[in-house]
DNA sequence: TATATCGCCTGTAGTAACTACAGGTGCAAG
DNA sequence: CTTGCACCTGTAGTTACTACAGGCGATATA
């Protein structure tokens, strides 16, 4: 009769269900020391809570946006510490879109690659196929 | 005085310069079947010619295109046995975009969030910086 | 009570596509 | 002859997971 799942004492499948992050990847990050090592039942299984949730998500959150686990490492290094400075936080925050827009760009360009390549193609079955020129031949055009 | 350069008895280090292949790579495409051996001089080096260098850079290409190197292995199959239908090569390719389009997308919508992230934060020292609490609060948007 | 099933445990190995050594040889110039 | 660079082999490391194998804990059913 419970509307509200609490966030104490989760084992390990139901934080990966709100999480949306694997167990195994759960268990990955504790290794590395993404994640603090979680407290234990007396059967030897991990326990949740709510930090640690949040932990998590906040992880999940920054895989999403692109940071790398280093730099969620400093992140979260920063945070810990309380020596958050916003600046720092900035100009990871700031590098990280310029990768970003740049990898974007570079996208783009294959995207207009392989449209031409889709495009001049008959799709014919004949021995000169025009993709396979295109990455074959001499124009690299 | 040659003005052109051979292609043939090319040493390793001739074939990563005029492909921008590293020679690491090189090898290491020889290693996994992506290029045959090639024939060796006297002192076990390498040498390559004109159609192991047209390989690696269709190879190249392809790789800049974005296939893998299994998708690769296949499209050098093809043309390997002259089984080549450029019906095959379509549906790879048009896949290929799908992809890649895709990932725009997705590219963009991170690009969105951290823009708003950055022009969130005032850039001061403040403890509670908008970007970590983007990241670490409740709301996700 | 027995058993079946499920979720959890540890530890290791595999994935993609390279990259980076370590330790040794080939080859051309001074 | 020696210096120095390019090349050789073979192995291990990288990123961020993912996939087992083999075994235990908890619970539901017969």
């Amino acid at each position: 009769m419970k509307l509200i799942t609490s966030y104490e004492n989760m084992l390990i499948g139901k934080l990966s269900k709100l999480t949306d992050v694997h167990i195994e990847t759960i268990r990955y990050y504790e290794r590395i020391g993404i994640m603090p090592k979680p407290r234990r039942n007396d059967g030897g299984q991990r326990l949740y809570d709510e930090p640690q949730f949040k932990r998590l998500r906040f992880v999940k959150r920054s895989r999403f946006i692109g940071f790398s686990l280093e730099e969620i490492r400093t992140l979260l290094a920063l945070d810990d510490q309380d020596e958050l400075t916003c600046n720092e936080v900035y100009s990871l925050t700031a590098g990280h879109l310029n990768g970003v827009q740049e990898k974007i760009i570079e996208l783009k360009s294959v995207e207009s690659a392989l449209k031409k390549l889709a495009n001049q193609c008959s799709r014919g079955s004949m021995p000169d196929c025009p993709i396979f020129e295109m990455l074959y031949g001499d124009d690299s055009g």
